[in-house]
RNA sequence: GGUCCCAUCGUCUAGUGGUCUAGGAUAUCGGCCUCUCACGCCGAAGACACGGGUUCGAGUCCCGUUGGGACUGCCA
């Protein structure tokens, strides 16, 4: 029962399909998502697909799904704006027929001109105003520009950045109505966050130099303005804009490097916002803490390194269960299409691993050895431990083997110690050439614990494997 | 160039005038643990950009300087 009067909160989230969905963007996302369901309000997906030379259906796809890995839903939409094209045309009669707009028959190439000479001359690259009080109709080439007032200024109460006021004189008279008819990313964005009933507008702050614009914008079409946040920027590691020289820096890429989509949540959570010295959040928790006050002001850069921690610490808490499917696709990588069967043993393995492994693909890795008939043998590791000194002692484990099983795991490793003590040589003599005959290479979980997964009869064949091996290991390399 | 924004360890950040000889995380280094590799644990090093104010007192407030970023499109 909700008894709220205030009016209920939409936030929204307007990617353009010219590209993947990458890191800022998602945090956006994410901060929009979090504002609406901490206030228990909307979240609108809307697709600014109005430049339709570089929108592709494709990107609309990969957002949308990289919106579905993390898990992002969205209570109403996908708005197209390339749907809404009427809505626009209609907005911009209205502000024609008011006098608000006007219509402009400068060429592009003549505004370019006029840029380059004002910039050259040391002035504003500033539109000059030249058909705004022409009364000019509708022409061939012809765009319809917003007619600002030249005097006073334009202010408000970002959410994260406090005040910011701007002169009217620093705005010129944009376009927002193309030649061939579409709208341009101001009039568009505006109708719609008027339509959708967007109460508040959090984006990034690349966008803070558009606001005041579109703050007029909203007051010529006789609407209110919606609450406005700027959040700082992720900046790459050389402090700039985030970019495709960068780097991975699509959301979808880090999945496919096989992160785990809470890691990458968490992460991107913490980048801008913060809680005290809290630094691991479930979904629900970020739920509850975010809001508007703990974002910062200043821009981040992404740390990789963080990312990566982030998901050895999500890989190591998660239910093995949790990570049966989604490591599916990096063992189909390595050629490995797990069967039903092997379901509970690579169960098993999992809380052995993943300590080890801070990603999917890692874990796939590291879980090879347990899910084929023989190891893939590293010729290295072989050369190493599988010599013919340690074929008797790969023999005498065959033998503890045979005796006391694999089970007890307790058992087999009090066997170990007595048989290094027996020979005078180290626990690590016996351990290594039984761990590369057993997995085919030097690192892997405790070895008895290995065993105990592996089960007897496959531990004896390796074992036996690799006796051969180390009578003959000029086989081996 | 102009406008706007920003400024605490390499990086992400805590810090809202005194509890800061500045805390946490990550990265780095050292140690412990140990059958390998990890994990884990312990420890070290590492920051308030600079200069003026205001104040009994400033990382915290104000101004300036410097540095960085964004915008300056018929792209969003």
């Amino acid at each position: 029962m909700s008894q709220d009067n205030t009016p209920k909160i939409r936030t929204r989230f307007p990617p353009s399909p010219t590209g993947a969905l990458h890191l800022g963007g998602a945090r956006t996302a994410l901060f929009n998502w979090l504002f609406a369901r901490h206030h228990n309000g909307s979240f609108v997906l809307r697709l600014e697909d109005t430049d339709r030379e570089r929108s592709k259906q494709e990107y609309v796809e990969s957002i949308l799904d990289a919106m579905d890995w993390l898990g992002l839903d969205h209570d109403e939409g996908p708005y197209y704006q390339t749907q809404r094209f009427d809505r626009y045309r209609e907005a911009v009669e209205g502000l024609v027929a008011k006098g608000r707009a006007y219509w402009c028959h400068c060429s592009p190439e003549e505004l370019k001109q006029k840029r380059e000479q004002a910039m050259a001359q040391g002035g504003k690259p500033m539109y000059d105003g030249s058909c705004r009080e022409k009364g000019l109709g509708p022409g061939p080439g012809a765009v319809v520009r917003f007619k600002g007032p030249r005097t006073g200024s334009t202010a408000w109460h970002d959410q994260v950045k406090g005040p910011i006021s701007w002169e009217n004189e620093e705005m010129d008279d944009l376009v927002i109505l193309r030649s061939d008819g579409s709208p341009t990313y101001h009039l568009a964005v505006v109708v719609d966050d008027i339509d959708m009933g967007i109460t508040h507008v959090i984006r990034g702050d690349d966008h803070v130099a558009n606001t005041p614009r579109q703050i007029l914008l909203y007051q010529a079409l006789e609407a209110k303005p919606p609450v406005f946040a700027h959040i700082p920027m992720i900046l790459g590691p050389d402090k700039t804009k985030l970019s495709k020289r960068h780097g991975a820096t699509s959301v979808v890429a880090y999945r496919d490097m096989g992160y785990l989509p809470e890691a990458m949540l968490n992460t991107l959570a913490r980048l801008g916002w913060s809680h005290g010295d809290q630094e691991i959040f479930s979904r629900d928790e970020l739920i509850q803490f975010f809001d508007l006050d703990a974002v910062g002001k200043s821009a981040a850069v992404f740390d990789q390194d963080k990312l990566l921690k982030m998901n050895a610490r999500y890989m190591q808490a998660a239910e093995p269960k949790r990570l049966l499917e989604p490591v599916r696709p990096f063992l189909a990588q390595r050629g490995i299409q797990l069967k039903p069967e092997q379901e509970p043993l690579l169960l098993k393995a999992i809380p052995e691993l993943t300590p080890r492994t801070p990603t999917l693909a890692d874990l796939a890795d590291w879980a090879e050895p347990y899910l084929l008939e023989q190891p893939v043998m590293d010729p290295k590791a072989a050369r190493k431990f599988l010599t013919p000194a340690s074929a008797l002692v790969l023999a005498r484990v065959r033998d503890l083997v045979a005796e006391i099983g694999v089970n007890d795991t307790q058992a087999m490793e009090q066997a170990f110690r007595d048989l290094a003590e027996q020979n005078s040589i180290k626990l690590g003599a016996v351990a290594q050439p039984v761990r590369v005959a057993l997995v085919g290479r030097t690192a892997s979980p405790g070895i008895f614990e290995v065993m105990d997964i592996l089960g007897r009869d496959r531990v004896l064949a390796r074992l036996a494997a690799a006796a051969d091996l180390a009578k003959n290991p000029a086989e081996t390399s």
